[in-house]
DNA sequence: ATTGCTGCAAAACGTTTGCACCTAT
DNA sequence: ATAGGTGCAAACGTTTTGCAGCAAT
């Protein structure tokens, strides 16, 4: 029934600890949130476990997605429009993200000085470092060239 | 009338340069947010106005806020609520943002090694360079001495 | 038996839009 | 004269909430 075993483990002890219940719910919406490969908003997720037939309402899809959030199975994102967006974090390489403003793309990318970065702040501010957003905005350089390309 | 001249003179540049009207409106709101000291929404901006007995409506202070962010008078920000958040770029250094997530606060910094990160993935990648974002999501060291704290 | 969770619909929230009137050009 | 801006209220899209019934503990 659960898919991802290794993660439902995870999302057990958390919910367990925090004396959250352990329903199916929960689990269906962690199974179908882990198994997308990229950002999705709690709206997309919804919409593509029902048409999977999935009878989990909108309002637990989005509680459960933040559960998952805390527990660190997830990762919240914001691309500055107004939505959240999630990720797996699940046996995924962090990364950051560059956003093109004038095709659309989102590209991934791996730095590992921004952690170096994240460390010496927090330490010299005197704060526990959690976690960090880093986007790039950027432009197409050959606007021309770019298929996504939509003006503006 | 105006208060800030300098920054009208560039914000009447943008305006014209693009074929968009000089409106006493739109100087009213580029005065009362370039007055602000720190971060904040549209709808906060447009209470403070109306507070101050202005009579310009949200719509043209939410419109407003593009243009004076287009013309790089104020900065937008989003600290993983989902609401658009403006700062003034008037005669302020260039700095980041360490948000507690235990109390509350935000803190600005400045590390110059960001802006150099920012180019290398942009050159590696491919695109020009616009803005970006980074935010650094903490937790207090030490909760019980933190006047800010607020549990969860 | 008792909490806490669920689904539903309604409300909330920040933001955007349509429209009739007005004003800068 | 006319393109563009304004104020208002209504619509929008995402997220949260209240509540009655249900299910995990």
């Amino acid at each position: 029934m659960i898919k991802n075993k290794q993660a439902a483990e995870i999302f057990r002890e958390f919910l367990k600890n925090g004396k959250n219940r352990i329903t199916p719910e929960r689990f269906e919406v962690m199974d179908a949130a882990l198994e997308i490969d990229g950002h999705f908003s709690a709206d997309e997720l919804y919409i593509i476990m029902k048409n999977n037939k999935s009878r989990v309402s909108r309002a637990t899809v989005y509680k459960t997605l933040e559960l998952l959030t805390q527990c660190d199975l997830l990762s919240l994102r914001n691309f500055g429009d107004n939505m959240k967006r999630y990720e797996s974090n699940y046996k995924r390489q962090n990364h950051d993200h560059l956003i093109c403003l004038d095709c659309g793309r989102i590209v991934e990318f791996t730095n590992n000085k921004i952690k170096k970065i994240q460390e010496e702040i927090c330490d010299a501010l005197g704060y526990e470092p959690s976690t960090y957003s880093f986007n790039l905005f950027v432009r197409c350089k050959n606007k021309k060239e770019c298929p996504y390309y939509h003006g503006n």
